[in-house]
RNA sequence: GGGUCACUAGCUCAAUGGUAGAGCACACGCCUCUUAAGCGUUAGGUUAUGGGUUCGAAUCCCCUGUGACCCA
């Protein structure tokens, strides 16, 4: 007799196997397929394949096509096969710009074509050669004289049940972020997202570019992580023998490059923060910032604001955006407001003469949630701020502002600090923070501080965190919707 | 951390203490047609795990696991 622990650990992985039984049944089906296919002569994984036009191009080319009209006008699509009905007559064929039905006439095919037909499955990637017409129904159709199959599919695709309803799609939320190939290939959300993210980033170095911003790329793998109040990612390096930390912000190094005499500099990469995952944060996440000399916080708000202005209008055609149910209006001039003012207007107490904790707190209590339309949140105190110049006429403050949409933090900008001494004075206070068991203090970069003893001209400063900005122009609810491949637990 | 609910075929769900079932998917056949096509026939289950009550448990009780929601 099988004792408890063993039976336990037994069923586990007879679990598993269940789990793994049906998909295989299916899988191994269409392994026999795939011998079939190849022993036909056909390739099922060939090297290339050429078409004549993309879906949509056929759907706008023939969009007057009248029902039942046929043409002689042979074309070649390729794709994926989404779905097929009455014994494969017709098979919707998606490629990346949407969908083709294809036609098999069974009683006109040839007998290569015959052989082909039962040996397809959904999933499968195949291309079609033949006449364009439309259906009695109104379809737009490729009546098939030639099909190639292009790539078997194994594994079934994910589908949803509605009663009798039946479509592609997935409803598990976490398979949506762990395969996300499924979810490309079923949801069209994510797809438009994902595009939607690559045109903000590339909007982003076009508007920078043409004002004269030079990209530059500093490290990833850094001795001292500093540039921001953050936990690090430690790794090793076996060569030298020492642990790195993985770049928490790009701020140090950009400013050495201002020292070096670039005038103009920013960084648009991936920082590394070893923190909390909620649907506002991914351990990692991408970061603009900007660095620019002969500047101060005020000419970076300026920036900011022309900035997302300039993408929503590229990205989404307004500046009048809607994000889950809230109007948010970024084409206004945006409010500035104190720090210090802004809690005596929500949360009517003057903190001025309070110390720094209590002001933080109650403006993330009270505050925060207020700041729905585009606010520049100013003049920070100077404890929490050891990069930032002091304020120019109230030396118990920096200069300093964040902006704040939706309610949550979007940037953050300074006058950098470029005075030597007063910067080593307060890179030792945080240090000393850290070595008291402060995780998240910024640690001493003797480095930066000698670069900056060798003189480093007026500047502003600016980052940008941009996976929220894309949250926000593409009414993303999770962070988890705008990064391809998020974080996850491992299973 | 506390509470509530859920877990049955690959998927969505039935079955209220007495023979585990349906639709869809898969496989096979029919139908020259469709937009969730339709019709027919197979196959698919140690009812999340472990224990208890009972002549008899998917169903009642307890442990554990996983998930959802609510509260702190």
């Amino acid at each position: 007799m099988l004792d408890a622990r063993y039976n336990n650990e037994m069923t586990t992985k007879e679990q598993q196997t269940d789990q793994a039984h049906e998909s295989s049944r299916i899988r191994n089906q269409r392994l026999q397929k795939l011998e079939k296919i190849i022993s036909l002569g056909l390739d099922p994984y060939p090297y290339k394949f050429k078409r004549t036009h993309k879906n949509s191009e056929l759907q706008v080319k023939y969009k007057d096509l009248a029902n039942s009209q046929e043409t002689q006008d042979i074309v070649i699509i390729s794709g994926r096969i989404h779905n097929e009905r009455n014994d494969w007559m017709f098979i919707d064929l998606y490629d990346d710009t949407g969908k083709m039905q294809i036609y098999c006439d069974k009683e006109k095919l040839d007998k290569s074509l015959l052989e082909i037909l039962p040996l397809l499955d959904k999933g499968d990637f195949i291309g079609a050669k033949g006449t364009v017409f439309r259906t009695p129904r109104g379809e737009l159709s490729i009546k098939a004289k030639e099909i190639t199959i292009l790539c078997k599919s194994l594994l079934p695709l994910p589908e949803i049940i509605e009663g009798k309803k039946r479509h592609l799609g997935i409803h598990d939320i976490e398979t949506r972020y762990r395969q996300r190939y499924l979810d490309l290939i079923v949801n069209p959300t994510p797809k438009e997202t994902l595009k939607k993210r690559a045109k903000i980033t590339s909007e982003i170095r076009n508007y920078l570019d043409a004002k004269g911003y030079l990209e530059i790329d500093t490290p990833v793998l850094q001795v001292e992580a500093g540039g921001a109040e953050a936990r690090p990612f430690i790794t090793h390096h076996n060569a030298l023998g020492i642990d790195l930390y993985l770049r928490i912000a790009t701020e140090l190094h950009l400013k050495r490059l201002i020292i070096g005499g670039f005038e103009k500099v920013y960084e648009l990469g991936r920082v590394f923060r070893n923190e909390g995952i909620s649907t506002k944060h991914n351990p990692e996440f991408t970061m603009l910032e900007l660095y620019e000399a002969y500047s101060d916080y005020n000419d970076m708000m300026d920036l900011t604001e022309d900035l997302v202005k300039n993408l929503s209008k590229m990205t989404c055609g307004t500046s009048q955006i809607e994000y889950q149910g809230k109007i948010i209006d970024l084409g206004k001039p945006w409010k500035k407001a104190s720090m210090i003012d802004l809690i005596k207007e929500y949360a009517n107490v003057d903190l001025s003469s309070e110390p720094v904790e209590k002001i933080i707190g109650i403006f993330e209590e009270k505050v925060e949630k207020h700041l729905v339309q585009p606010t520049f949140v100013t003049d920070f105190p100077l404890e929490i701020s050891p990069l930032a110049k002091k304020h120019r006429s109230n030396n118990r403050l920096v200069e300093r502002f964040e902006l704040y949409i939706n309610g949550w933090e979007f940037a953050n900008s300074f006058s950098e600090l470029t005075d030597p001494i007063d910067q080593r004075n307060r890179l030792t206070e945080q240090s000393r923070k850290k070595a008291q068991g402060d995780h998240e203090a910024h640690s001493l970069d003797i480095d930066f501080i000698t670069a900056m003893e060798y003189g480093m001209p007026p500047t502003g400063g600016l980052g940008i965190g941009i996976d929220r900005l894309v949250m926000l122009l593409t009414n993303s609810a999770s962070i988890r919707d705008v990064i391809a491949f998020p974080t996850m637990k491992p299973v």
